[in-house]
DNA sequence: GCCGTACCGTACCGTACGTTACGGCAGGGT
DNA sequence: ACCCTGCCGTAACGTACGGTACGGTACGGC
């Protein structure tokens, strides 16, 4: 038997692309209790098609995340005319972005699953989003830190260290909170809001001050 | 059929005790995939007296987390001779605390089970690790916070807002990177070096200046 | 001694679901 | 026209596990 497709092998078809949305749009409704066979149906495939494609069920679960992951790339900084005014606009755009991201039905089902899986897998896919996740935001958002660092707009000595403060004032306990049910309402308004105030909060903390920077609540 | 135990009948004889830690360490060994036999052989019980003292799985799995809940009580804070010594004191500790319940095995455990289990359950395990994790946190750092800012020693409009980003700053990646699998090294002296720099940031935010407070990396 | 209660151990049942196998159909090459 | 490949739909298999039933034992009350 063939060890079915593998993870470095992105050919993905058309038709498989669709099966994975399929199984995407099941796991945001059903969670982890999606069935092989839902998903046959879901798609109009066979069961036969989805195991040669994608080996067992854990392989369509892999699949599947990393078919999302694909889709969330992008919306790099750019080094022009930098200033403090793009800095703070750049960190509020990353933070929004960030916070709709998190906040969407799709990312909490996907985070719901890898935590569920985490440790005992094969694939496991807890590695696989804390990799397209957490990872990817920091390797994102460091560029723009340095950028800051050194045209003398911030001062830190690490940039990890700053990022996971920054990841902290904007993540805050939204995340857990939506893993673990909690209903909530997380309105555009309030999603830019908090952006500009997890900004302002962070660059009073890590910003060199010509002038006081006040809260903003 | 009796209804079995009820959540509001919190009598456990030292039997029932010793199975639901029994069961704990099941559910820190493997997840959510433990078996009620695994329980009843782990216990030296037999399956009959699981069903009849918990209901179900899911009862069983219910009174796990509230049994781990109800040991976890307890550390008020003295409202006598405050100052910012004992405010800063106050919230390092609470910070340390936080930390090192959070990154423990059994709350990780804890916390994944009831991801996994969020939103589609007759008892809702998400909702109680959440009335016992975050909110149960809130409502014993909200009394700090408060008589830190009716002592003029800190200044802030809404104590939620104030105890989310106290939160954000505590927790930072560190629990959702935890659920996700990954290996972290959390130290005793990482703790408390986290725990001393997020009070410094949150009393930098918050803290009314007489001198400025410096970071602490 | 006899009964009732509580419990252990284990065998058993039903079912859901992962996985495999098979029959049929459409299209493309020869 | 024939075959081969790829796929659909569905039936079937195997098993793990939740839940139940039952026999056996210890113990306290009478």
């Amino acid at each position: 038997m063939q060890p079915a497709v593998e993870v470095s092998e992105n050919a993905l078809t058309e038709r498989q692309k669709d099966v994975l949305d399929a199984a995407l749009t099941l796991l945001v409704e059903a969670g982890d209790t999606l069935t092989m066979t839902s998903v046959a149906r879901r798609a109009s495939c066979s069961k036969e098609s989805l195991y040669k494609w994608f080996g067992d069920r854990d392989g369509l679960l892999t699949a599947t995340v990393q078919w999302q992951a694909a889709k969330v790339r992008g919306v790099p900084v750019d080094p022009e005319a930098f200033s403090l005014t793009s800095l703070t606009s750049g960190l509020e755009r990353f933070a929004s972005d960030w916070l709709r991201v998190l906040s969407g039905t799709i990312s909490v089902a996907l985070n719901r699953v890898a935590v569920g899986h985490a440790g005992s897998d094969k694939h496991d896919l807890g590695a696989i989003v804390l990799e397209n996740g957490p990872f990817a935001m920091a390797r994102r958002l460091k560029p723009l830190l340095q950028l800051g660092r050194d045209t003398g707009l911030m001062s830190f000595d690490d940039t990890d260290e700053a990022f996971r403060t920054f990841f902290g004032l904007v993540v805050r306990d939204v995340q857990i909170r939506l893993l673990l049910g909690d209903r909530f309402e997380l309105t555009e308004a309030a999603i830019n809001r908090d952006a500009r105030r997890a900004t302002q909060q962070f660059l009073a903390l890590y910003g060199v001050h010509t002038k006081a920077a006040d809260d903003g609540h």
